[in-house]
DNA sequence: ATGAAAGCGCTAACAC
DNA sequence: GTGTTAGCGCTTTCAT
């Protein structure tokens, strides 16, 4: 009887019409599904989206079978208007080429599925007004949880954001954090350290640097750290014993690093001064280092060791495969993003939550004990 | 005068209380703009959004500055909503390690910018189930265009999502591809053929192909190329030649395929049959090749050739560098997207566009030429 | 446990 | 050129 009286609401909906009418087939509402269960649409919406308000069981059956019958799929963009709440969280990073970001977003996404947040991801490809522009789209589509890797060099767009009721969470800037922001970084001081104290400890005194310009952030403190560990260790150390490439420069294909390793160390070698291991603010460029090492037939690590910094899958693969000091970029992720949907769910103000991941160093075959 | 009017109306709108009473500030809408501008919000929309619906200068002028004083940001919710039109491409890949992906990702996004089209981009992880819950998502939110590199073996959520109103381009499937998706892909067939070619041309006859399962219909194609060439030019070419990797899985980070080059090409070499070259189905796989050669100090050319597929950018990093076949993904993305911009705007249906770019080879240091 | 109705912010007839 | 108004699909008081 129960079936026979939805057989006929089903014949009675207009249904068919609606889906064959006019061509341009219109989406089920809300409305068809409570108009086919013979409830309200406020029932509807209770039993398929409402927390834990009570619904009859009975009514939640017919509620069902109605979405079934007109093949109902809610409309978000409805729901988000009503609510003022979107669950996604806008991603932002510089580039799709680097490792290290591909990781961080893996991290990010599993814990996001697991709280119910959709991630959405966008890549600068480092230019600001790109990066300006994501930022505006994110705020007009009142996505209200941003984490991102940011190249401006003014936080405005990000206080802008803020003070739009956003809530965001960096993990690398060029400009002074906020504490109005999560900050979420990994401790580039410290890797920077790690990476000198192993090369310390293998019995290396004479230590060139070799890295990307000097104006980001990161950057400074990974060799503000190298110089920690020399100074810890009574080393001499000087700015000559760095070398820096003087351009960056994001390619398309992201070999931009892996050249600038390439270029500089052969700059390196013509010095007077010896070294017996080079440091690499990062893997690329340690890769680009050891090919070009090889190609003028110098061995490493038996003529000279190099270390990396980051761990990206590239350097275990290349011959020798590289030591260097992994970032746990995938642990940052997923604990950023914890923090992220807390402060979007209490929407009390962030105030300076910070957080740090300490790196670890992964001894490969690049580096050589010194007797 | 005028100015003064501005002010006045400044100080008699709610926009102070508005933004700082109950805490909770409440983002201001046209409303409050046509309230200050002094016009109807009918204006302030076509003045703000509508085409090229008149509204004279002066209007246009207040409004202007009315969005500014008050602070406006336009809430795209409330305009996809009533306009049931969201300017947004979804693109669902398999996971962001593979370079192949990220350049098509690239070549889309620059020209949905171009197009006024935001992209949204996410990762299935060779999913079924998170793939079809992300499809079922960009439906939720009305993202009426879809771009897939699909894992799925049956294109049932993809034809829903199209009977639901959506466009879908697919780059990669296992399925059948129907006459309702636009169909964008890299010429397989051709590119096997193309890489044996090379080896043949080169004086190549006894080769190895070393791939990963043949389930993807990828894969075949690519065997099939090869088949192909070798066929043409009469050399002998059996299914003992082809070695396969007896499993398929993806690492988190990027490593399965280089060690399947390293597993299989030991294998290969325990054979009776003496191979001159070996062609690996992708670039990955010949990086782990050639290095195991290295390790077992066999010299690649000299000792043995190999050619790869894809053109990743690590191919040119290694030594010696690969000779292998360039996909051109960033183009392929780019002409997609606009068959997509152009399917979503037309909103006829889509009958079996495709699209297929052919490969080019890129010659480079792992293939010697026979005498 | 259910329903009626008032909007969320926006656009698009339809009037003038 | 401009204004009025009726929704888009949904949630959520406030009644009952």
């Amino acid at each position: 009887m129960l079936f026979y009286n939805i057989i006929i609401r089903y014949m009675e909906s207009e249904i068919v019409e609606k889906n064959e009418s006019n061509g341009k087939r219109e989406k089920s509402t809300i409305v068809d599904v409570a108009r086919v269960a013979g409830t309200s649409v406020a029932t509807v919406s209770r039993a398929l989206s409402g927390g834990n308000y009570p619904v009859s069981m009975a009514t939640r059956k017919k509620i069902q079978l109605a979405v079934e019958t007109v093949g109902y799929t809610p409309n978000l963009l409805g729901k988000m208007l009503k609510t003022k709440f979107n669950p996604t969280i806008g991603i932002v990073i510089p580039s799709y080429q680097n490792p290290f970001y591909i990781q961080l977003i893996h991290g990010i996404s599993q814990k996001a599925a697991l709280l119910g947040y959709t991630i959405s991801t966008f890549s600068s490809q480092r230019n600001v007004l790109f990066e300006r522009n994501i930022i505006k789209q994110l705020l007009q589509k009142r996505i209200m949880g941003l984490m991102i890797a940011s190249v401006d060099d003014s936080p405005n767009t990000l206080t802008q954001y803020i003070s739009n009721g956003g809530k965001v969470c960096v993990f690398e800037s060029n400009f002074k954090d906020l504490n109005t922001f999560i900050v979420a970084k990994t401790d580039m001081i410290e890797s920077g350290r790690t990476a000198m104290k192993h090369l310390i400890s293998m019995g290396h005194e004479n230590i060139a640097i070799i890295t990307t310009p000097l104006s980001k952030q990161s950057r400074s403190s990974t060799i503000k750290g190298c110089r920690l560990a020399m100074a810890e260790h009574n080393h001499e150390f000087t700015d000559e014993d760095i070398i820096i490439a003087p351009y960056e420069y994001e390619f398309e294909d992201g070999l931009y690093e892996f050249e600038v390793g390439q270029d500089l160390v052969k700059i390196l070698l013509e010095r007077k001064k010896k070294y017996t291991a080079i440091l690499a603010v990062n893997d690329l460029i340690a890769c680009g280092i050891i090919n070009e090492l090889k190609k003028m037939n110098i061995r490493v690590p038996e003529d000279i060791s190099v270390i990396g910094l980051d761990d990206i899958p590239l350097s275990s693969m290349i011959s020798p495969a590289l030591t260097t000091v992994h970032m746990p970029s995938y642990n940052l992720g997923q604990k950023a993003c914890q923090l992220m949907v807390d402060a979007m769910v209490n929407q009390e103000e962030t105030y300076g939550v910070a957080l740090s991941i300490r790196p670890e160093l992964v001894i490969r075959d690049s580096v050589k004990r010194l007797e």
